[in-house]
DNA sequence: CGCAATGTATTATTGACTTAATACAATGAT
DNA sequence: ATCATTGTATTAAGTCAATAATACATTGCG
């Protein structure tokens, strides 16, 4: 796996937001064992306890639950990830557009701009 | 002016992303002073080191210059002012479709989406 | 001249993130 | 039973952003 980090944001916020994106997109499934603390540490480059400290906001909201000595897995709760899921896309879709906004392009040119950009699929 | 900053990013980077798009987008014109590092410090409630950490970094890349004992003023070529719009457009929306597609959204759905969202203008 | 305002530089301190190196607790498998 | 693997906790060190408190250099102005 590929580990490119921005040097600008704690890691460990990285790392939720990209498991997030895992877990909303079902790249990883509802169910799911994930790696454990120590392998993802070495998978991604960074410290266990960075990893551990990311585990823990996922857990916190609900996303992963763990069993003790035997791992960590995603919820099975579909309808919690489709909610983050939609929530998510609301999110940054209103950040994206704010940004614009305060660039001085309105929706009909970000409408534009998106016809233009980003791969033909 | 609020100053709503995010705890997560250093102070000194928001401030450049802010004053770029203050500047691309004519909210502060071609050729105007800014207001002193004390003040933009007073007005920010933010360290006057950090205001000067942002405004060299702004004066990097040629968006400001100074003029010593009076203060730093925004570019006057226009052409390259309107050249980082371009590229702060493109570059952000090719951020926010990438991530859309992360999560598994097409450019179809995230255009629908967008008529959806952040008001109707 | 003397002073105020400008940008700039220096030193010290605090706090958060990250890493490193361990250690402990609990469970499943051999 | 023993051991490996799991999550979890602790302590120490290093780095960097941010603040605070100054100080210096240069220019314009009264």
């Amino acid at each position: 796996m590929k580990s490119d980090f921005d040097n600008n944001i704690p890691i460990y916020l990285q790392l939720v937001e990209q498991l997030k994106r895992d877990i909303i997109s079902g790249k990883i499934s509802a169910g799911e064992r994930l790696h454990s603390v120590r392998d993802l540490a070495l998978e991604l480059k960074v410290n266990p306890n960075t990893v551990q400290k990311a585990l823990v906001e996922l857990e916190d909201i609900g996303l992963i639950f763990t069993e003790r000595t035997n791992g960590k897995f995603v919820t099975e709760d579909n309808a919690l990830i489709e909610k983050y899921k939609q929530e998510y896309a609301d999110k940054i879709t209103e950040k994206y557009i704010e940004t614009m906004q305060k660039i001085g392009l309105d929706k009909n040119e970000v409408l534009l701009l998106i016809k233009d950009l980003g791969g033909n699929k």
